[in-house]
DNA sequence: TATTGTTATACTCTATAACTATA
DNA sequence: TATAGTTATAGAGTATAACAATA
């Protein structure tokens, strides 16, 4: 296991204590025997999703936006007139879960939806006023939380990782 | 965005085509512009964690145990007498999920739950014979399943991977 | 008063199925 | 007949809160 912690799962539930020994009760077994679990990839990447999740709670969570929210507004920004099956296929996102992502966007003033005229099926989606300064906002907070999640890692080594990561994703 | 494919997420709900373009209607926008996403570390660290869950469903599904439940399994062989809360906390899970796991896994027949009679808040776990058996199964489509997930990963280089992951896990 | 385990409940995220309107 | 979008619904996975038993 090395030296990488494995706890910080235990709740914290009962946060009056006196001062005294406040810690659960682990006697009985501190030295755990890991398995297959440390040279298990799945084990990490769920481990690193969590640790994801909570940065961007850290560096975005303000915004009160879902990590997929912030991604739409980019991709919005970057790409005038997507349409939302387009857009959920560029996020790998289900068609009826756009809609309510689309909608929330929408009911917060940050995107339009309009028909496509030549085409009444798709709907093109494009950022308000409003939107375009969020993004600003997404785009700043996302930069701070990468950096944070990846401030271990030393900059020459991080294309190593994302290459070698997305050579997990491939189909 | 190199070569890494980013759509596979569209529906495949009308499989009864024609034989003709079945395809769904992209042509508004073929070339999406990813902003940020491609350097974005939790992007593909998501992505990463659908790619195990599919190969985990490929591999280790056929058992019929969640991730949680199959890495219990194997802890629990390993750690004898183990807690509920130490095996928890080694999994990076609930106190309350536990009991659901360990419910489903006693109902099973593949673990024993006794209290320690010193402490008998404790609830000890043991695999039952059956769990032994089960282990030997889990262990084997574990190690394919991961064999799996890195293929694409040259050997000499896997150790670094996990390293570099387990840095962004830390605290 | 603290800790382990339990129960009931609720929340998040996401997908499936059936539907509409459009083509 | 197929596709984009919508709605209603359901499921997985997980956590929080209140509680019981034990220390």
């Amino acid at each position: 296991m090395s030296n990488v912690k494995l706890s910080a799962a235990r709740r914290q539930r009962s946060k009056t204590g006196n001062g005294a020994d406040a810690e659960p009760h682990l006697s009985l077994m501190e030295n755990v025997n890991y398995d297959l679990l440390p040279n298990h990839i799945g084990f990490w990447i769920r481990r690193a999703q969590l640790a994801v999740m909570k940065s961007y709670e850290e560096h975005v969570g303000d915004l009160d936006l879902r990590p997929v929210e912030a991604a739409a507004i980019l991709l919005i920004g970057q790409n005038k007139d997507i349409s939302q099956i387009v857009l959920g296929s560029a996020l790998g996102t289900d068609q009826s879960t756009m809609v309510a992502i689309c909608t929330r966007l929408e009911n917060r003033g940050y995107i339009e939806r309009r028909r496509l005229p030549e085409d009444r099926r798709y709907q093109l989606l494009t950022l308000t006023a409003e939107g375009s300064r969020a993004a600003v906002a997404v785009r700043k907070r996302l930069i701070a939380h990468n950096e944070n999640v990846l401030r271990r890692i030393p900059a020459a080594e991080r294309k190593k990782l994302l290459a070698m990561i997305q050579n997990l994703v491939q189909e």
